[in-house]
DNA sequence: TTGACTCAACATCCTTTGCTACAA
DNA sequence: ATTGTAGCTTTGGATGTTGAGTCA
């Protein structure tokens, strides 16, 4: 995989996404309909519908009237949803496929639509979930949610995004996708696709016939994967992509329904029946999204899953840094699915996951301590990385091969740290006195260096000392420049003036920037007036790049220049005259070129007159 | 069977202020 | 005569990540 090719699948993976969150919202929209919701309104019978809503429910005890304490209250409705579940499941019938996770090499092979039943118009989805009671299990789901609404449960329809997996450590997606599918599967070892296959657990009731596991084996995928139609769920993953979570008033908890796949009711505590493992080739669970009534949506993928922060959170586009983070949470969820207000359940919820989150237990090897966001261990420090004092571990990890043990620390005693150079790139200055928290090698400078150079530099930087010191933030303050004085702009040994942050200007000065004044420098100099050139960076040459020709070389990078405040206003007055001379030359140089040429003209047929 | 470890290949970060010859 | 610019010369060393293979 090229690096081109792995951004093409995290742009896929995206868009992929979107695609998916569409398609619920859609489906979310119609179950939501009225019409829908009067037809399934008398489906179920009284004795569910009272169940299902406990809170009306009064006991009658000689005079005084009571309602239910909430436990019971939980309890019926509870028992009213596996009522529904299970009217619901014997009167709904499953004869085609869902969605299920595909990868990169199946986008290239064909697929039978008759199979499926994802391409289907409202009027059809709206006949199978009121009349025929027929299609996938995806619909299944969508239906039973539009049951319980229909009867005034607080319900979400839920949905496992199965989306092409970015990352490239799947087998599967391994597959270029110019070369024929069948080769890479039969290099695959063989236990590999045994694993594959093991995991494979299909409908419990229907083993894999050995047939199939042959044509499977023999990288036929197409053909293997087709359902036979008698028995369609068949080659589905045991675990659904669709599901319905139920909100319990007494309880305050949201209640898991799966009518189809798993059948079952759960409120999920430590680890949910919802989660397929995590090597199931045609279900993987990294987004888990929940559509309300009202077509507001919740990422409540924490709630499903086990290992969300060593699992779960790598296959995410959230996992991507604090743009991919922010893609997710503020750009599609936040800003297409979340109401203006939350409501007490909203918090509660939010509550509830971030809990689920800091709750989740430690990490018991070493690999799923990399890149932990709460734990980590010294060794997976990087060089830029410091523990701050005390270093205080909360707990200890007994490494199952040696009898070694090691100690965890919280990430958030993990400070960043770097030279005093980088920190002045920032605007900063290390505080006198401070001693750097680490050592650290820095590379030797190849280029040759001038004399000059001396001039600022620590003379430590040549030979035999390489060692850097490394300062965490606390150890700085502001850097603040000289000011100007008597109209004079303070300058560095190269004649220039370091503004790599706005608050390197110095005071008295002003920054006059080249792109809003291209001849800034120029009026400068007619004025007579003292100026410094503002670097604001260094571009390392590239001779193919073509920034700066030659050898790789910082070259600095200069906008503007910095002017005495008093005479700012000069200087721009008479850049704007420079560039209405500039403009007034041009023209006249344009129209002196035009003279030329017509004087050419004429003379040539003057010439040829006269040869005539 | 799992996971720690090692190795290799590759990616990424860090770097942080020219010189000479020659044509126009 | 002075000035502008083409060409030079190749930059890689350390750190970090991933995947394969081995071994306990």
């Amino acid at each position: 995989l090229t690096k081109l090719d792995r951004q093409q699948r995290l742009t896929i993976h995206k868009l992929h996404l979107l695609c998916l969150l569409s398609h619920i919202k859609i489906r979310n929209h119609w179950i939501s309909n009225t019409q829908v919701r009067l037809k399934l309104r008398n489906l179920l019978s009284e004795n569910t519908r009272k169940l299902l809503h406990p809170e009306n429910t009064v006991i009658v005890k000689g005079d005084s009237r009571e309602f239910l304490s909430p436990i019971l209250r939980t309890r019926k409705f509870l028992d009213g949803l596996k009522a529904a579940m299970e009217y619901w499941a014997k009167k709904f019938r499953i004869n085609k496929r869902g969605i299920h996770l595909r990868h990169w090499n199946e986008f290239y092979e064909k697929i039978t639509f008759s199979d499926y039943d994802i391409n289907i118009t409202e009027d059809k989805f709206f006949a199978k979930i009121t009349r025929s009671f027929n299609g996938s299990r995806d619909i299944a789901a969508q239906g039973f949610c539009a049951l319980l609404r229909s009867v005034d449960v607080n319900a979400r329809i839920v949905s496992s995004l199965q989306v092409v997996d970015y990352t490239s450590r799947d087998p599967w997606a391994e597959r270029p996708a110019n070369t024929t599918p069948q080769l890479p599967r039969e290099a695959l070892p063989e236990n590999k696709v045994e694993e594959c296959l093991s995991t494979f657990k299909l409908s419990p009731k229907k083993p894999l016939t050995s047939s199939k596991r042959i044509r499977f084996k023999n990288g036929a995928p197409t053909r293997a994967m087709t359902p036979a139609p008698h028995h369609p769920q068949f080659l589905d993953s045991a675990y659904p992509v669709y599901w319905v979570e139920a909100y319990d008033c007494a309880s305050q908890r949201w209640v898991s329904i799966d009518p189809c796949s798993k059948k079952i009711v759960e409120v999920v505590k430590y680890r949910s029946k919802l989660e397929p493992p995590l090597n199931d080739p045609k279900n993987t669970l990294s987004y888990v999204v929940a559509f309300d009534d009202q077509g507001f949506a919740r990422d409540v993928t924490r709630r499903y899953t086990q290992f969300y922060n060593t699992k779960t959170r790598k296959k995410r586009v959230t996992n991507l840094g604090p743009q991919g983070k922010e893609w997710w949470e503020e750009k599609v969820m936040k800003a297409c699915f979340e109401p203006k207000f939350q409501s007490d359940i909203d918090q509660l919820e939010v509550a509830e996951l971030n809990n689920r989150e800091i709750q989740e237990k430690l990490p018991t090897n070493i690999q799923d301590f990399k890149n932990h966001p709460i734990f980590v261990l010294e060794r997976h420090l990087k060089q830029s990385e410091v523990l701050m004092e005390p270093r205080i571990p909360c707990g200890t990890l007994a490494v199952t091969s040696g009898r070694r043990v090691e100690k965890i620390f919280k990430r958030k005693d993990v400070r960043a740290v770097k030279s005093a150079l980088t920190w002045y790139q920032l605007g900063k200055i290390i505080k006198p006195g401070q001693q750097p928290l680490k050592m650290v090698k820095r590379k030797k400078f190849t280029r040759k260096r001038s004399s000059l150079d001396d001039a600022f530099d620590e003379p430590s930087e040549l030979e035999d000392n390489l060692e850097t010191g490394l300062y965490s933030i606390e150890q700085t303050e502001l850097y603040v420049p000289p000011p100007v004085e008597n109209g004079i702009v303070p300058k560095n040994p190269f004649g220039n003036l370091d503004v790599y942050v706005p608050t390197m200007i110095p005071k008295g000065g002003i920054h006059l920037l080249s792109s809003k004044f291209p001849r800034v420098v120029r009026a400068a100099q007619e004025l007579e007036i003292d100026y410094a050139p503002a670097v604001v960076g260094f571009d390392f040459g590239g001779s193919s790049t073509g920034e700066s020709r030659g050898a790789r070389v910082a070259n600095p990078k200069i906008d503007g220049i910095i002017v005495p405040v008093e005479h700012a206003v000069s200087v721009v007055i008479i850049c704007k005259e420079l560039d209405k001379v500039a403009l007034k030359e041009e023209k006249e140089m344009r129209e002196a070129q035009a003279l030329g040429k017509w004087r050419r003209y004429f003379s040539a047929i003057a010439i040829k007159r006269r040869l005539d």
